[in-house]
DNA sequence: ACTGTTTTTATGACTAGGTACTAATTATTA
DNA sequence: TAATAATTAGTACCTAGTCATAAAAACAGT
């Protein structure tokens, strides 16, 4: 048994996936350093666990984030969109990532289901422009990494250009969130002064 | 009598730096494809241009975006914490950029603020861990870019695990924005079985 | 038409960070 | 000890460039 202090393939690979994860930024010269072992042990390693090249580890961190600042903070509407019949109904799904989480407990973090509740509620009403007046909202258990939240959104009144809008976020079937908003909608040209 | 449809140097330059804008992705080849002339002088006006070689525009929108990400959704506190005095007060900035706001209308999106006053609301109270179980906010008028949003949190009332914590967020003085929260703490075993 | 200048294209040598493959060496285990 | 697994070495090739040099083409001015 030779005293080294190699460690085990597995080992080194398990390693090598949380360096990846931590820092996807490294090529290969550099991990072989770090691990003290071949360039050559590094391409191995990172064609059995399927990690691609730098530069293509590069190219999907640029294209992945360029839709994902879009999608997490930018878009139009947090979630994926399901289903939408304009003052009736719509439908988002959001699966939450490591980043939505708090660390210690994996607990999505309560300003994405929001978010999530709040763009859809903006959507479904038949309105060019829209804020948020007022949100009654209530978290009704946690929610974790892994969950899958489905949001249904349904205008329940239209009084001017005030709109009344009811969100419900499940997981499982079972209900997790529920909100209440008042929407504003900026259109003032457009007049539709209808029943309550 | 080359009826050319070649157009001049400026011109080419000038379209080069708005299709990098649109589509930072492509490479030389492709450039030069797309402006029939050669690779060779894509290279030239980007150099003039200062635009640099594919995998470094890759690299940078990588690195770039994966700061951007973490400090605009997976922060611990949306914003910058100002000042702090747990179980009495906090205070938090945040200055919304472009991608916080609806483009047609410059106003920012209603859950980037209810983020900075629920992270606020989080971070004020004495307790490890903690949840948002109820929000009852109220955005009072519109926020645009290029207003500075200064949060203000304080507990109100603490009864067994529930935190009552009320936010307001002014612009210039004035308010824009009022929550109340009721946060739940975890630092003992939360008992999520809610009756509706 | 003949220069002079700018613009464009071509060519060759070199680089990083690899892939894909073969072969050899070293460790571990039956 | 032989068989098997793990590691290292080495080669040819690839992409998407860089840098430098040179030649060709286009556009003026006179």
């Amino acid at each position: 048994m030779a005293g080294n202090n190699r460690i085990s393939k597995k080992d080194r690979q398990e390693k090598l996936k949380d360096v990846m994860k931590e820092d996807p930024f490294k090529n290969d010269e550099e991990l072989a350093k770090d691990f003290g072992v071949s360039i050559q042990t590094i391409r191995l390693d990172r064609m059995e666990l399927g990690i691609p090249e730098l530069r293509e580890r590069f190219r999907n961190a640029a294209e992945g984030n360029y839709d994902k600042v879009r999608s997490m903070v930018g878009a139009e509407i947090v979630g994926e969109l399901i289903d939408l019949t304009l003052g009736e109904q719509g439908i988002s799904i959001l699966e939450p990532n490591e980043e939505m989480v708090f660390k210690k407990t994996n607990i999505v973090r309560g300003h994405h289901i929001f978010s999530q509740a709040e763009s859809l509620a903006m959507a479904v009403i038949d309105a060019d422009v829209a804020l948020t007046g007022v949100a009654n909202i209530k978290y009704l258990r946690p929610v974790y990494l892994g969950d899958k939240l489905v949001a249904k959104a349904e205008p329940v009144r239209v009084r001017g250009n005030k709109h009344f809008v009811h969100v419900k976020i499940s997981v499982k079937q079972r209900q997790v969130f529920r909100g209440k908003f008042i929407l504003v909608s900026l259109s003032m040209d457009m007049d539709d002064e209808d029943s309550e």
